[in-house]
DNA sequence: TATTGTTATACTCTATAACTATA
DNA sequence: TATAGTTATAGAGTATAACAATA
């Protein structure tokens, strides 16, 4: 039997079923999902984006972006705004977006919490310093 | 602007975008996906094991599993044996099976490769072995 | 009654391709 | 010609619910 326990995907891959898993109980009751919120953050953090560069910031194309944009205008968290590029338009959070994403925050912070449980405080900022060193940052949309 | 880049969750999910991006890259040729590799290297690790416990182990129903099940015995890679419960069937991986895994890993391990590039071989395996200590291992399934 | 596999159906998230309107 | 958004369609991967066979 191959060492899986030395393949970084794999390991990787099974501690993102864990956490994904948890994610998506916390946001249940919000009708929201960690894809959802990924989207809303990233908008957050680039108010007024187009749909296009919130897909570049999400490594999605256009199309998928639109879909998360309209689910999330549904849930009234978003808005879209015209932009000065008429074909164009700046998606922004709503007043009602901001409140939801503080308390999603904290629910998603209470389900990392049981994840890194088993971590003292040097080791969590151990783990999430080489992650963000790995890490891509794609939470630029502009 | 809430902090991110200390959310571990949200980082965590950056993280496994690219790395799952780079994977689906790299599994293409073989008409595989990273979540059809992991069903077969538990499979492999788990010789003979119910779909129900396939399941149990991927954190997937049942009838999910079966699906998975279903493409990797299209594919040729894994086969249904008659269990000791006749009600049950019992997976094993097809001597393509083995072959392919092998493959599929090397080329898993050069995807891994390019993400991992920052990090010297201490850090490497620092990441590795917070990754196994956080992770729920579900490679058993019996 | 409980469990295994199965089928049917549906939802989320992604993709590609083609269309429109504007640049 | 190129770009932003849209629509239609499809595929992977998950779920629930109900069914047959077996324990």
């Amino acid at each position: 039997m191959r060492d899986l326990d030395n393949s970084f995907g794999f390991q990787l891959r099974m501690l993102h079923l864990e956490v994904d898993r948890r994610a998506r109980q916390a946001l249940d009751i919000f009708g929201m999902t960690p894809a959802r919120v990924t989207a809303l953050l990233v908008i957050a953090a680039n108010p007024g984006c187009t749909q296009t560069a919130l897909g570049d910031a999400l490594s999605i194309n256009r199309a998928s972006a639109m879909k998360m944009v309209n689910a999330l205008e549904t849930l009234g968290l978003v808005s879209r705004e015209t932009a000065a590029d008429p074909r164009a338009h700046a998606v922004t959070l709503t007043a009602a977006g901001h409140e939801a994403m503080d308390a999603m925050l904290e629910a998603l912070r209470k389900a990392d919490e049981a994840i890194l449980a088993p971590l003292g405080p040097e080791a969590r900022e151990d783990l999430l310093a080489t992650i963000r060193l790995l890490s891509v940052q794609p939470c630029k949309a502009d």
